[in-house]
DNA sequence: CTGAAAGCGCTAACAC
DNA sequence: GTGTTAGCGCTTTCAG
């Protein structure tokens, strides 16, 4: 079984205390010994038990993060932000996957904090304004960080500003030439009412407006946008741009298009959200506003370890700013490329 | 702070052993006073201190799954099965991301290793034969399970049989009545070495050769399937049917022979491997061998557990089913959808 | 059926 | 500088 501290001081005939500070590199230990020490650690090939450490010094150096799903490379990338950042100050991530269930996350989050996760990042699945999960941890006193989903709660936020997002993507297609700016929305969460607030916002401020039936209610893939396509293809007055709440559902969306023989994007221009990094290998490269997924994990690992190491109180709000990226299936005659 | 049970002990007049029969439902308590203690413990929201429980038992309930990366689904489904198998169980996930640097894998590993996680489970960027990740595996008395990549060593694995998949993919495409079928090489690891040596078997059972020039190194990645496919495209006899690496590579080729002008499948017909979920969204729907990878997380996380519960010993190798899945990149007249 | 004692591997506080 | 004592929150063992 693995070397202990007892082991590596009965072999040097020290204390167990003596090696501790050792290996921790405390000052009050003679050169020699630690040298004498720190050698025989090696050789025993020693490895601190993070268990043990963690029960002394309530610490746990691992923290949560709860995501949807890990499918959409959002998250995955996300992930990887976070990571980056905790990597090198020995921080472990623990991933944990609601699966979009409001229960299932409130379970795994209960799980995360039984484990005494340091801090948690949390892409909420909670219905809008449902503190409850928010109380439970703060009743821990563990920190935790809100990302992509904002649940209208009072919490410290890492997310782009969803209605700008709304009001580029829209902005975009009225300078493409459109003039019958569909919406199909996301799911009941509150990322998707601010990107639809934008659409709103953009219309009337261009002096548009959003005839009856042009807002569809979608959800976050792309089976859900090819359907809530077909909705619209019915209309009397047909769309000649369409604002998607996310890629997935612009791609659904682009494939309900063509199917009916229509082409993109000369008579149906489309704009998604997340720039997921297979948008530009479709069938139709797909226009999209990036939501800078990376900066986002690393912005809201940066937040939490400073929440942890307690160098930061409070809460703020991190708002990246989202960027257009046109594609072809918006790159019509007299675009913007903005 | 949290409520130990010390707290529910002091609480309700009885000592600390017995709320923690209680709350193990071991047999030798009374059913008044579990029934008790139960009731208080909810009222106080008692939440067990896993750490302290880990040290006692020396088992922490969580593994650690070693990825190179998240973005390609794959991994990110594997991770899905994984978690849906050991939930119930309550076990919790680590993933780790490696990066493919053999040396960042190597870290974290000894890291996971320190947290002492029960068990591993590791697509590996160690380079083949390269056995001394997993003899300190050993050393640690952990049990692991490789998926996807082996590395060439004796140990659990759970993968698909590469070989398989090269010779299924190649064989569609002679079925597709391509001639000259070129291979775009994966990276050095056994992976990419079986489904090149599929490829060649294909080939030769059928009594096709492959020219010089067919067999081209690449990469995991669409930039490399694209590289690669301009080199091939340069060659006097032209390949009608490139078998890729994978989906992303095959990706790039396809748009690589777009841009000259070509058509797929009608002149070079396409096959990649993993049935990435958006292969049916690409501009060419890509044909492909899918590498069932939920069903490779659930497959390793019981054999994981079955490990870890001393239930199962000695090394055992599963190999799952690839399965040929026919789209537009290889749907050509005479083409069989075997 | 209940609880006192010992200990998991480590660290903080204080003596020597 | 070094070591002793105590304790983190829990479980195992065993006496009552």
């Amino acid at each position: 079984m693995p070397v202990r501290m007892k082991d590596v001081a009965r072999d040097l005939k020290v204390s167990v205390v003596t090696v501790s500070k050792a290996l921790r590199d405390r000052s009050d230990i003679s050169e020699a010994t630690k040298k004498r020490i720190l050698k025989r650690v090696r050789e025993l090939n020693y490895q601190p038990n993070w268990i043990a450490r963690s029960l002394v010094s309530g610490r746990t150096h691992t923290i949560g993060l709860v995501v949807p799903d890990l499918m959409s490379s959002f998250f995955a990338e996300v992930a990887k932000g976070i990571t980056e950042k905790v990597r090198p100050l020995h921080y472990q991530v623990v991933i944990s996957i609601s699966e979009e269930s409001p229960k299932l996350e409130l379970e795994e989050v209960q799980f995360l904090l039984a484990r005494r996760v340091d801090g948690l990042v949390i892409a909420s699945a909670q219905p809008f304004r449902n503190t409850a999960l928010f109380r439970s941890i703060d009743e821990h006193n563990v920190p935790y960080v809100l990302i992509d989903r904002r649940i209208g709660v009072d919490a410290n936020y890492v997310g782009v500003n969803n209605e700008a997002v709304g009001q580029m993507a829209t902005n975009h297609l009225i300078n493409c030439g459109c003039h019958f700016i569909a919406h199909i929305c996301g799911p009941k969460i509150d990322t998707a009412a601010g990107r639809l607030a934008g659409y709103r916002k953009a219309l009337s401020q261009r002096g548009l407006s959003s005839p009856p039936g042009m807002i569809v209610p979608g959800t976050h893939e792309d089976a859900g946008g090819y359907r809530a396509m077909q909705r619209l293809l019915k209309l009397r007055e047909r769309p000649d741009g369409v604002f998607c709440f996310n890629d997935p559902v612009a791609a659904g969306a682009v494939k309900a298009i063509l199917e009916v023989g229509l082409r993109v994007p000369q008579d149906i221009a489309v704009v998604g959200v997340g720039n997921v990094h297979y948008s530009d290998q479709l069938r139709v490269p797909i226009s999209t506003v990036d939501q800078s997924s990376l900066q986002t994990g690393r912005e809201a690992a940066e937040l939490l370890l400073r929440l942890i190491e307690k160098r930061a109180r409070g809460t703020r709000t991190i708002l990246l700013k989202p960027k257009l990226i046109v594609r072809d299936s918006s790159a019509r005659n007299g675009s913007d490329p903005r």
